[in-house]
DNA sequence: CAGCATCCGCTTTGATACTG
DNA sequence: CAGTATCAAAGCGGATGCTG
């Protein structure tokens, strides 16, 4: 293993988590749940296949991804976080809340997951009436949809479809991003392409103030 | 710039500070303020001087690094953060808290610079009595001596001596921090090698419960 | 098909030497 | 002091092949 060799906590930490593409496979595992290796690669597009296996081992090692043999009807590997490797959730957000503002810049045909949704969402999003019943909004940004639905007074954002969804956003991850997280009004989104159908009180339930 | 592509607010932001040697770059400026280029190196054992040129450019053009000529007398350019760059504190923070539990392991040879400590400690001493006159410990663990001193209710740690401490401690850096965390009593340490003078009230104060 | 391993060309890194 | 130049070694990305 290539280190820094310092006495640093700082430094010990990106010893283990600092190669190329092991914070994002920890975060394909945070979002995913136990996941197969080919899933895995879905969701790293541009991962060279060796080097995922080698990361994988790597994790492993380290403590951070637990390998399990799925019995049948499944047959076959699922890769998992073990619970120190869930402990990497405050790390990578942090990174994340650094890292929105670069987001926004002109996307120049960037990679994106449907899933990867449930990060922005997950942390700006708010449940502005959490005494009500519960309200389920699906977004649809690509093959995949995802269910944004309030939940014990916060947001939790899954893959999935619901026929009952109270409301259903069509759009570019962008122009879902900017309509939901408030920074666009719901005319000019919808100017820009974004279908919008449903319940609105529904999105502005969850939207966070200006 | 190597990318990785996505429309992903962490994959961006490892696109900028997830190379090697960037994020202790900033490590040291956020520990030691404006700094030289030799005093870079020196906090960065082992980097090749071609790479902390790089990772320097790289930095400034991210907008995360500064460059000034220092007027005369010093006459010497000084590198520092930007805002954007004192805002990747959170992640350093949490690198830091997840790391920790992996500095326990004995150590082999590892480099250690003094001005590290200033991490743990501000992390995890508290002051006590912030009613009281503030106190200052100062503590040893190779060349340079630093001084922790209570102020504002919380902890401050900058390198440094001062002929007034109301304590001093000597040791290895693994022994400083079991004393100071509370993880190994005073009578242990010194078994095994600490040298403390001075006022023992100094050091409860600021010792966090087991 | 899922889960790799191998090979190959290219890029990045690290060690050392050298310069204004 | 603050870098640049050079070069070998390691790492990475892409393609392909193998095995249950």
């Amino acid at each position: 293993m290539r280190t820094y060799n310092e006495y640093c906590a700082i430094a010990q930490a990106l010893d283990v988590v600092g190669e190329r593409w092991s914070l994002l496979i920890v975060r394909e595992l945070l979002l995913q749940g136990p996941s197969r290796y080919t899933d895995l690669r879905y969701g790293l597009p541009g991962i060279a296949t060796n080097l995922l296996a080698d990361r994988l081992r790597e994790l492993e090692e380290a403590g951070i991804v637990r390998r399990e043999e799925a019995p049948p009807p499944v047959a076959t590997t699922l890769f998992d976080l073990t619970d120190r490797g869930r402990d990497l959730e405050p790390v990578l957000k942090a990174l994340g809340r650094w890292g929105s503002p670069l987001v926004q810049r002109p996307i120049d045909d960037e990679e994106f997951r449907s899933h990867w949704l449930a990060l922005p969402l997950e942390a700006h999003l708010v449940d502005r009436s959490p005494e009500k019943r519960p309200v389920t909004i699906e977004v649809w940004t690509g093959q995949h949809p995802v269910l944004v639905e309030t939940r014990d007074g916060g947001i939790h954002v899954r893959p999935g479809k619901d026929e009952h969804a109270d409301a259903v956003i069509t759009a570019t991850p962008s122009l879902v991003l900017g309509l939901m997280l408030n920074h666009l009004d719901l005319a000019t989104a919808k100017k820009r392409g974004l279908k919008f159908s449903g319940d609105l009180a529904a999105l502005r339930r969850v939207q966070p103030s200006r």
